[in-house]
DNA sequence: ACATTTTTGTCAACGCCATTGACTCTATTT
DNA sequence: AAATAGAGTCAATGGCGTTGACAAAAATGT
């Protein structure tokens, strides 16, 4: 009557894999670990689904089974875990210093191949949805509500481009020379950029008058 | 002198199609036409190479065959014209204004979509080469070359993340907030966090002695 | 204990994609 | 006139994400 047991002798006595509805689904977590893996190491464009399979062990199938499509698989497995939202809150005299290091210690753990992963993928709609709204929510929200001063919001969303910036220049390339920078060096300097928008304009706004 | 077809009267003399071998090729400036539309309306992964062949009305074939892939027909449409050198010629003391004044003059033309669709392919080898060198020869070179004080090149580099990180959130969404910020506004407040690190960071170190 | 439902997993396809090989056709060159 | 070389066409190829029909096993109800 069957004419197929492929992955095991299903008729002997089940050897290793079990199959059904285990409670904490063993295909399931191989394939988000296979997908962080990958996704994280090749970009989406460069990863298929299969490959994803392969690597888990399971059928291709059943990778959009579980998660509806490869993008929502990246969506759930690219995600950043730290908040953004309390790298801002150390003293205002010197936010700039102590945002960049927070992020950097962040950035030496596994950030950086998820935010070169999520730019490679800025391009569709679902993705560019979700990195819009955490960055206004995580970063630019916190920032503006710190700030003093004229132009609060404009200035939060200004300070949020360079810290993208910096973001996008050390994940796009292994920029030989920002790499090589001993961090203090690098964090000081483009902490003082950081610190020309957070501080308050009008306080040393003319100097020499 | 010599006459091009590309958007002027083509059908002055020549209006049927030349076959064979006519010296100025007419469905490779049709192709290159929609091309350049379609990436820069809809990204690379969007936009099919069969897309591109119906709205120039040709087949999808000879698409492939005059220009060898989909990847270098888009590196030869989506290229930044103008020279980023000539932004940073101002003096020095107002070089951040002057720099992002020129930028957003022709940001207002046509670089930010280009601008957005090499960013949505950054993840191919080939585009993130071509935009790493590009980068490196059209901004931080001439940037580094003019600023005066230590650590030049890292402070240029610095410029440079900075610069895109304005781009970035310019062109990955349609910031309501940036786009309706008046430009001058937006330009004072962003050039002075750029000339925090072209100023020599000897001339005003310590302010207050 | 059995029957039903729900979920997991399998397999073979579908439609779309970029790309290729064999081919024709025409203009230029010899 | 013959040979050449590029322009354009057509059908196919292999890979892709995704789907539908189906089997198997656990969970659930009686």
């Amino acid at each position: 009557m069957q004419q197929h047991d492929t992955a095991g002798g299903a008729a002997d006595y089940v050897p290793a894999p079990r199959r059904g509805r285990p409670r904490s689904n063993h295909a399931q977590d191989a394939i988000k670990a296979a997908a962080s893996r990958l996704f994280a190491k090749n970009g989406i464009t460069s990863t298929s689904v299969r490959d994803i399979a392969t690597e888990a062990g399971v059928d291709p199938a059943l990778v959009i089974r579980h998660f509806g499509s490869k993008e929502a698989l990246f969506l759930q497995t690219m995600t950043i875990s730290t908040d953004l939202g309390r790298l801002v809150g150390g003293p205002l005299g010197t936010l700039g210093r102590t945002t960049l290091q927070h992020l950097f210690e962040d950035t030496q753990e596994s950030i950086l191949p998820i935010y070169r992963a999520l730019l490679g993928a800025i391009e569709r709609p679902d993705v560019r949805a979700y990195v819009e709204t955490a960055l206004e929510k995580q970063l630019i929200e916190p920032l503006r509500d710190r700030l003093a001063g004229p132009d609060r919001d404009l200035r939060a969303r200004l300070i949020a481009a360079q810290i993208n910036g910096l973001l996008l220049h050390l994940a796009v390339a292994p920029d030989p020379v920002l790499t090589a920078t001993p961090a203090p060096l690098l964090l000081d300097t483009y902490a003082r950029a950081l610190q020309a928008l957070i501080d308050d304009p009008r306080t040393h706004d003319a100097p020499g008058s």
